[in-house]
DNA sequence: CTAAACCATGACGTAACGTGAGGGTCAAGA
DNA sequence: TCTTGACCCTCACGTTACGTCATGGTTTAG
């Protein structure tokens, strides 16, 4: 069985032997082995597992959060799908930033400015489409998530482009009574919410009024939503999810 | 002029309110103006600004480093175009972790294990590939340049394995001399300098003898082609220098 | 007026190493 | 055998980029 020393695996990998050895001190990744000489011994196991670390490292995971996901599963090929999982999401961000720079590029060359917002939301790390998914399943059941998954796989970036659009002048339109003072219980309130759930229809889903009802109770009791939906402006979650539960408690 | 406040700004990047207060405090990210009250009021060049340095952030770049990459131009498109290169080399190298990942997960499928440095060394920084075109640059001049770009800009990722694959032939038998303690002004060694003269030939651009003694100084001189080469087994970017040297010394 | 949310500055703590000290081990060459 | 340079070990202080909390002023809505 051939082991490596620590300058071997730190020189392959590109990174520093005093992070190898912060590795073993927290018990991230301990050599299986050690040598007579007290050398750290590194097996072909204890290098599979550092791609894995490396590969989450990449996407800035914390080392503690690196720790738990390498424990969640024993089977080597799940544990790498994972990681691959991961970096796709990573890819998807970067396409974004990368996008919305050219965008930048593209308004500063036609003197037509971007918003604050559309330089800056980019950056989170939260992608609301994303956890539509995870809103379907917890509230749709197995068969609608795939569904949607099957219905939204098709959209180009211009469908993705609408879509936010659309969902951005709904908002807009809540914000606006919102200003106003206009009451979450009003008539204008519940136009907006059914204009909301119309183009989860439309995009997404069937959106039947219990589907919409429990997504609203979501938009304020799951922070990355909560956080996502004031982003467009503060206090707008509260506000359309009080919206939504008065559209349906008198329903 | 509108501008916002710190809170504002902070939610609609997905960052924190502490993190614009360091920025302000290390000179990074000042915001144009105060209000009458002092709170903080950011403009949109202030955000705009925000824009490049999460770009650069999303990247690990310091905030010393991003600093300086701000101050190289007060052109916005051309920091905008900056950005975006820099992105790209991220998105290069993520794709060639996912495809690293990939052939690991077939490997385990299959039961052919990957060696412990196929797996590592997509983690370093350095594109041997990348920094061939500096290379050339410095030594073939523009039109070199030209031509190598061209040349290889129709290469697929099969034809970078082949190359790869080629390079790391000439690697190992040089690293093979070593082990036997062959000397780098041996006829075996001058053989694989030509066979490495070849191999950029074929695959780059033409390779004279006195582009390549350049090459064999910059291996030692430059850090970066010295650590990479070396990822492949110590001491052989000195080999290869000394038997580069060697060969046209004699010549 | 009250309360909650937002703002300011100040300052200690944290995560993930970087850097250096001091000393042992290995390998090649004289 | 001795010397030297590269590599290894453990230990420990320092650095970077904030996170967290304290204290107190400002704004907004009821």
């Amino acid at each position: 069985m051939e082991t490596r020393t620590v300058g071997d695996v730190a020189r392959m990998a590109g990174i520093t032997v005093r992070t190898l050895h912060h590795y073993d001190e927290i018990g991230l990744l301990r050599p299986s082995e050690r040598r007579d000489n007290d050398y750290r011994a590194y097996t072909d196991a204890d290098v599979s597992r550092l791609q894995q670390i490396l590969t989450y490292r990449e996407l800035d995971l914390g080392l503690d959060e690196i720790a738990r996901l390498l424990n969640e599963t024993s089977d080597p090929v799940d544990a790498l799908r994972q990681a691959r999982h991961r970096i796709d999401r990573q890819l998807k961000k970067l396409r974004r930033i990368a996008a919305r720079l050219d965008r930048a590029i593209d308004a500063e060359l036609k003197g037509t400015p971007m918003t604050a917002y559309e330089k800056l939301e980019v950056f989170g790390d939260f992608d609301p489409n994303e956890f539509v998914t995870e809103a379907e399943a917890r509230w749709g059941g197995s068969e609608l998530f795939a569904a949607t998954a099957k219905r939204t796989s098709a959209y180009t970036s211009a469908d993705w482009k609408r879509q936010q659009a659309e969902t951005d002048e709904i908002y807009r339109a809540l914000l606006g009574l919102m200003r106003e003072g206009v009451s979450a219980d009003s008539t204008a309130a519940a136009e907006l919410v059914d204009a909301h759930r119309s183009s989860i229809d439309k995009w997404f889903y069937e959106c039947t009024p219990e589907i919409h009802a429990g997504l609203g109770e979501m938009y304020v009791s799951d922070e990355r939503f909560r956080q996502s939906i004031n982003r467009s402006g503060d206090g707008l979650a509260e506000f359309l999810s009080a919206a939504i539960a008065v559209r349906y408690s008198s329903a």
